[in-house]
DNA sequence: GCGTAACCTTACGCACGAGTAGGTATGCTC
DNA sequence: GAGCATACCTACTCGTGCGTAAGGTTACGC
């Protein structure tokens, strides 16, 4: 057979690659329930039950893809966000990371965070990465803080916190629907709009219910 | 039969109401697929074939649900927020009966927004609501900013609404798993963030990635 | 008191899709 | 080239739960 056409036997950690790309993809267009594992493994070029006995039962092939993107977008982050460099620009490149993450994987986004909100038995794993998430975010803002020699009770933080990680999945969901959207230019205004906001609650100034 | 236990015939429009209540409660607890309509109609005190005659199939009483509880939320909010009020007033109200409503229907906001986001059926349902909520908002930064003398393009607008409807979104979700936690208290973070960074826009001050 | 229409039930059909049993081919080692 | 492990397949079982057919019972008009 002249030029062997590939679809030949393959290492195991190849096909699970396979696997989980056809994964990732087919939960994406169609949401955990409504995907088939027929469709995946169809969509992998393999049959049904190779994919049991590489990734294992449906729950756990999702988790597999949550935790491979999941690892992936953090490391993404990571990278680009070095903890020794001033909180807004360490803020800044971490955003342009994320986004860009996201605009080049929109369908990975889609799996990790869309799906998994909604659905009891991945909710909680989703919740742990957020957590992860908005850690860090909180200790910037306190780190910031202190660097102007203020000092904020750790559940307004962690809510403030909560809210700009809110702010930016939002704009990633946005990002995600808009193909024609450009990554850097949402990271920019995500930035404005948590920068200018935490930078004032920065410098003490705050907002206060109208009294009556 | 002395004391007739009130589970006797009901006209229909109460019976629906019954039947919507568990379903909420049902799907808020189970998840739209994990839900079963037997699970509901049992909950509801009524067999299975009457949810079919009165609501239809278990995607239409999905619907029919999520449209009952967003339009009490859309109540809610347009009652509060009257749109003769300064562009401030106007949102700290908002966000107050927002936070307010979701306090009070923890398992209806977690029906209405955790389940629907990632069903494919039910995205688009709740994405209009989302559109019209971040039409609001950006109309009133709009309007603010006129005031101003201030003009920005409609996308930036539309954006910035997004991120402050996100970042709402995402703290009302921790109100929902925060039992403990005062709506009253987290309306008034959710002020500072969003009409700090607002404001700064307002005045023109924005951030500038770094030139390299 | 009797029809009729609405309310309500039990009991079932049926499709769909997760997971598996058991068998075949291929490459690698000695 | 015999043996063995690993990649891979076709073809099934079987539970689950949506949606329904066909039949009871209560209220209300006349």
């Amino acid at each position: 057979m002249s030029t062997g056409p590939t679809f030949k036997r393959l290492p195991r950690a190849v096909r699970e690659q396979q696997m989980l790309d056809a994964a990732v993809r087919v939960f994406s267009r169609r949401g955990f329930h409504a995907a088939s594992m027929d469709e995946i493994a169809e969509d992998a070029g393999i049959s049904k039950p190779m994919v049991y006995a590489y990734l294992g039962t449906k729950e756990e092939l999702f988790v597999a893809c949550l935790h491979r993107e999941g690892t992936r977008m953090m490391q993404a982050i990571a990278g680009a966000a070095a903890p020794d460099l001033p909180a807004d620009e360490r803020l800044w490149r971490g955003l342009r990371a994320f986004f860009g993450f996201v605009g080049a994987h929109r369908d990975g986004w889609a799996v990790l965070y869309r799906q998994a909100r909604g659905e009891q038995p991945f909710a909680g794993e989703l919740a742990t990465m957020r957590a992860r998430l908005v850690e860090v975010v909180a200790g910037m803002l306190d780190h910031a803080l202190r660097g102007e020699g203020r000092e904020v009770a750790a559940t307004d933080l962690e809510v403030v916190a909560y809210a700009l990680v809110g702010a930016t999945e939002s704009l990633a969901d946005w990002l995600a629907d808009h193909p024609e959207a450009d990554p850097e230019k949402t990271a920019t205004r995500m930035m404005n709009v948590a920068w200018l906001g935490a930078g004032q609650l920065l410098h003490g100034v705050t907002w206060r219910p109208p009294a009556f």
